[in-house]
DNA sequence: GCCAACGTTGGC
DNA sequence: GCCAACGTTGGC
């Protein structure tokens, strides 16, 4: 797998708006920015899983609760500059488009195609696969084209 | 602000 | 390697 030949693959990132928000985001502009802070095994491991290209939804979790953007990996994984323990690494990512018309966790909830999704059967992992259908399903619901 | 779910830590 | 205690996340 890789960027331009292989798979594509779709991903979700969760952040806390007043964190770091679809904004802050944008303002980092193509240069992007990393994804760090994360602590947890099994959304480290979907960031060692990315290559460059792939792409992500952008989440607002508790303010807004709803996908406002589109990401995407411009840079692999290497240790997370915001830490010195060795376990911890992240992707930078870099904004490419707000979706037109935010899709929400009820939107997704009531959603058919997106009942197994794991925004909803898991809401504590902060970077989590998305299916290719799950990914066109909120893409439509956002008014843009996958 | 509450609390359920879940992940991590650390004693044994 | 188990599991109780603890801390965090995130929806409500």
């Amino acid at each position: 797998m890789e960027a331009g030949g292989g798979l594509m693959a779709y991903w979700l990132f969760k952040s806390e708006p007043d964190v770091w928000g679809w904004p802050h985001q944008v303002a980092r502009g193509a240069a992007g920015e990393e994804w760090h802070g994360v602590r947890n095994y099994q959304a480290r491991n979907n960031m060692r899983a990315m290559v460059v290209g792939d792409q992500g939804f952008f989440y607002h979790s508790n303010i807004g609760k709803e996908i406002v953007g589109i990401v995407e990996v411009c840079r692999t994984v290497q240790q997370d500059s915001t830490t010195d323990d060795p376990r911890w690494d992240c992707v930078m990512l870099r904004a490419v488009r707000p979706l037109l018309r935010a899709v929400s966790l009820e939107d997704c909830k009531v959603q058919p195609g997106l009942e197994k999704m794991v925004l909803i059967n898991n809401s504590r992992l902060s970077v989590q696969p998305v299916t290719v259908d799950e990914w066109q399903i909120i893409c439509g619901l956002g008014g843009i084209d996958p």
